[in-house]
RNA sequence: GCCCCUUUAGCCCAAUGGCAGAGGCAGACGACUUAAAAUCGUCACAGUGUGGGUUCGAGUCCCACAAGGGGCACCA
């Protein structure tokens, strides 16, 4: 047989793809910036990708999802800002270039030329007039300016700490750097270092930062509020001031156990604090040594060994005593490192018999352990096995017989009285460490003068611009390469115009990533960071879109920074992200895609060979987004197969734009708008899946209806056809978009817009009832929808294959759900 | 060690406390074809990881356990 015309009747994705993109770029669905735009407003942003080399499977999935999200306002009738950047600051541009002997510049501007084609092709409905990289002065002179507004309001400031330092790389690493203990570049056990560094005081915010996820409830994975209430750990208690014998001031510990202060036998202090140094040097030379060197192999351990379960207590008694607060009794105190320098005091009473840890030390070196709260359980002084849950206090004087909180109340108040304790909270959270000792960021601001010390680089001269990298050696060196720029580095002081030096550390990229969802409203801006206006318009992000690595680190400086925005009076909400998805990852055969394990699977090759149409929609199709994806569990060519199904559906219609949809097939009618109800709430829900299956029944239904009775002329083959159309454009958009120039429309289908359920199409008149006898189906007839539960009651008792089935048992109860169910329980 | 999530057909996954199956993959069969591919169509006794409980009724709610995944892990 003779084929007819072969390009009109066969689906050719490529051709397809060749054909819109161009007629795309030209006419610009997504601009969102348009002045006489009447619709309302949402944003909705996909986390920005870092430029290292080309689009991957996982970008593919969470760009997919996005879009799957953001062409779906705009087909409900919104002006959808949907903007993309590149977070384009960080290491690995500065390693490639490394061992390439490049300017880290060319490499990720290629790479993002790069990506920006690949992202093109994968047809997004970003607004491409608002593109932004964070390694352009245009962005980071704001990182800057930022950073000078947060050091006016002593929220950027110096101090020195012990920070991680990998000896082999030869700098200082942040804690997400830090896998295990090692470096997760080269493997060498990190250490820790004593240096000068720069600070964000997110501590500030501690408070607001945890109290705020409750307003976040329901609209951001449960998982994530989890670890982010986890990393800020607030612990409320009190602080309570024990005597030294030998020292004027009294030494403050923090706890959140003071119900448990008769049983304090012992106090622990951090060997690496100031307090155990002092009192060491308090006390015999024989303690002096002893505690120099245990501080030594403290100094030695590292993260690994810190963190081993199971780690034998260390410490040393600094032969020096506290005066319990509550009962005079001479407490020795000890240096251990399960104290922490740098969380509370340093200092904590140890009461071995109601904390696990005191426990521990407590038997490792013989100390006493006196039990103060009966919770049932075995006495810990006998058994060694301290008890933590709820209980009365006993051998504690007045206190005793009083549960738990109502003891933690009295004793603290008690204390309060003659000034020796207060209540208190902790948190865990710790300032953000922002200081890099490398090239590829965003330079600090601030010029060191030895007469004026840290002086700000004035708003005029901004942004101090990074150097060239050529002739700077930007191997790590433990110092910043850009301390070599020697015309950079050199510069008159600002202030008093002596010879001065620019700092020459570089922010973190977090500090990039925090506020760049306000920069896309005027990426261009050489005013303003963002237009107050413009953000009272658009923001905070309606949806943000991405993985779920980011749940602690950067949703929480972008919080912080928010806050921080607000008092500043910048923007005038609190939380930069109303609602969040986590998309899940794409694997192969069970584990993450890497080249050593081989199980790379290249995005580009499954483009060529399915289409992106295909591709995205799979990744829609696969499951609930915040699943992972094992691409050996889906079927790509499944999809495909599927979107050529749906596009010859358009491509059969036979009636003319604007038909009377009225005089349609009653039976594909109901299964369109019924599909109309569903749809919506499905993926406003993040059903994507769900939603998919929905078009592809009602794809079916539409398929019969053509080779049926109806055939290709019915009016409800034209107006499922323009559904599908518009349904699949969120997942498909080339072949929804072709699918839509068939049906005799104009570009874009994108923003045809969905039309409301007709409901009165899809309520039915009659309904399927079923009859249980202990839960289980007898018999099953039809009724009118509009069955009283009588009427319903009366026909199933009246079914002879009900009656058989009860048999001579006794009717305990007749259940009816009118119009549908009947249940008769027997006894 | 603590906390959270998941467990439905060979596989991926649906199912407001009310007939366990929407959709897909793979498979079988049929139509079309000389044949195949493509296309169109037909085909599902799994009793929902295990054991208890609540209920007229449980995949769905509660408890315990198991397996898999994730988070936290000397934070006083």
């Amino acid at each position: 047989m003779q084929e007819q015309n072969t390009s009109e009747n066969e689906y050719d994705i490529v051709a397809i793809q060749d054909k819109w993109l161009p007629i795309w770029d030209d006419i610009k669905p997504f601009n969102s910036g348009l002045a006489d735009d009447t619709r309302p407003t949402k944003y909705v942003l996909d986390m920005f990708p870092y430029p290292s080399g080309d689009l991957h499977m996982g970008h593919a999935e969470a760009y997919a999802l996005g879009d799957v999200i953001s062409r779906y306002w705009a087909q409900k009738g919104f002006n959808v800002l949907h903007p993309i950047g590149w977070d384009a600051f960080g290491l690995p541009a500065e390693n490639a270039a490394i061992k390439r002997g490049l300017d880290p510049r060319g490499w990720t501007y290629e790479n993002i030329e790069q990506q920006k084609s690949s992202m093109r092709r994968y047809a997004c409905s970003f607004d491409w007039d608002r593109v932004l990289q964070t390694c352009d002065p245009i962005y980071y002179r704001w990182n800057q300016w930022l950073f000078l507004e947060f050091y006016k309001r002593g929220l950027a400031y110096r101090k020195n700490s012990n920070v991680n330092w990998c000896p082999s790389c030869q700098t200082v690493l942040a804690n997400e750097q830090v896998v295990q203990g090692l470096c997760e570049r080269c493997d060498s056990v990190v250490t820790k270092k004593a240096l000068t560094q720069w600070y964000f005081k997110v501590t500030e915010y501690a408070d607001r930062l945890l109290d705020d996820l409750d307003t976040l409830e329901g609209n951001w994975p449960s998982k994530v509020l989890t670890m982010q209430r986890n990393w800020i750990g607030r612990s409320h208690g009190a602080e309570v001031d024990f005597e030294i014998e030998g020292r004027t001031e009294p030494v403050t510990v923090f706890t959140t156990r003071p119900d448990t202060l008769f049983g304090a036998t012992f106090m622990v202090v951090a060997p690496d604090s100031d307090l155990a140094a002092e009192l060491a040097s308090g006390s015999t030379p024989e303690v002096r040594m002893a505690f120099q060197a245990y501080l030594d192999d403290v100094k030695k351990s590292n993260d690994i060994d810190r963190l081993a379960t199971d780690r034998e207590k260390t410490g040393v008694f600094l032969d020096r005593f506290a005066i319990n607060p509550v009962n005079g009794e001479r407490l020795p105190i000890w240096a251990a490192d399960y104290v922490l320098s740098d969380y509370g005091t340093g200092a904590i009473m140890a009461v071995p018999a109601h904390d696990d840890r005191d426990m521990a030390f407590a038997v490792k070196f013989e100390l006493d352990v006196r039990t103060v709260v009966d919770t049932g359980e075995d006495d810990p002084s006998v058994t060694k096995v301290a008890t933590t849950s709820e209980g009365v206090l006993v051998n504690s004087g007045e206190f005793n017989g009083l549960p738990k909180a109502d003891a933690i109340k009295a004793i603290t108040e008690y204390l309060e009285i003659s000034g020796k304790a207060k209540l208190a909270k902790n948190f865990r959270l710790r300032d953000w460490l922002i200081s890099r000792q490398r090239y590829w960021g965003t330079p600090i601001p601030i010029i060191h003068c030895d007469d004026c010390g840290e002086v700000p680089v004035p708003a005029d001269q901004l942004p101090v611009e990074l150097p060239s990298a050529a002739g700077l050696d930007l191997k790590p060196k433990g110092s910043s390469p850009l301390g070599a720029a020697e015309d950079w580095v050199n510069v008159a002081c600002p202030k008093c115009g002596a010879a001065a030096k620019r700092d020459s550390d570089t922010m973190d990229t977090f500090v990039d990533s925090s506020w760049y969802f306000l920069r896309f409203l005027s990426p261009n801006s050489e005013e303003v960071p963002f237009p107050k206006e413009e953000a009272a318009r658009w923001a905070p992000v309606d949806q943000y879109v991405g993985g779920v690595t980011h749940a602690i680190l950067h949703l929480l400086y972008a919080r912080f920074f928010t806050k921080a925005l607000h008092d500043m009076g910048m923007i005038n909400f609190e939380e930069p992200f109303t609602r969040l998805l986590n998309q899940g990852m794409v694997l192969m055969n069970g584990s993450a895609m890497s080249k050593s394990r081989g199980n790379l699977v290249a995005l580009s090759d499954q483009l060529d060979e399915h289409g992106v149409d295909a591709i995205r929609l799979t990744m829609a199709f696969a499951g609930p987004p915040e699943d992972d994806i094992d691409w050996a569990d889906v079927s790509p060519s499944g999809s495909a197969k599927f979107l050529a199904r749906a596009w010859r559906t358009a491509n059969d219609v036979r009636s003319e734009v604007g038909v009377d949809f009225a005089k349609g097939d009653a039976t594909l009618r109901k299964a369109t708008h019924s599909f109309l109800r569903d749809f919506g709430p499905l993926i406003e829900n993040f059903k994507f899946n769900v939603g998919v299956a929905k078009v592809m029944e009602l794809v079916n239904a539409l398929r019969k209806t053509i080779d049926g009775a109806a055939g290709p002329t019915d009016p409800a083959v034209r107006e499922a056809a323009e559904v599908v159309a518009k349904a699949l454009s969120l997942f498909s958009p080339y072949t929804a978009e072709d699918m839509w120039s068939k049906l005799g429309h104009q570009a874009p289908v994108a923003l045809a817009g969905l039309p409301e359920a007709d409901l009165s199409l899809v309520v039915e008149s009659s309904i399927v009832a079923v009859v249980q006898v202990d839960g289980k189906v007898r018999d099953k007839f039809e009724v009118a929808t509009n069955i009283s539960a009588d009427a319903l009651r009366e026909l199933a008792m009246g079914s002879d294959a009900v009656k058989r089935s009860i048999g001579d048992r006794e009717i305990a109860a007749v259940i009816v759900r009118e119009p549908k169910l009947v249940n008769i329980a027997t006894k």
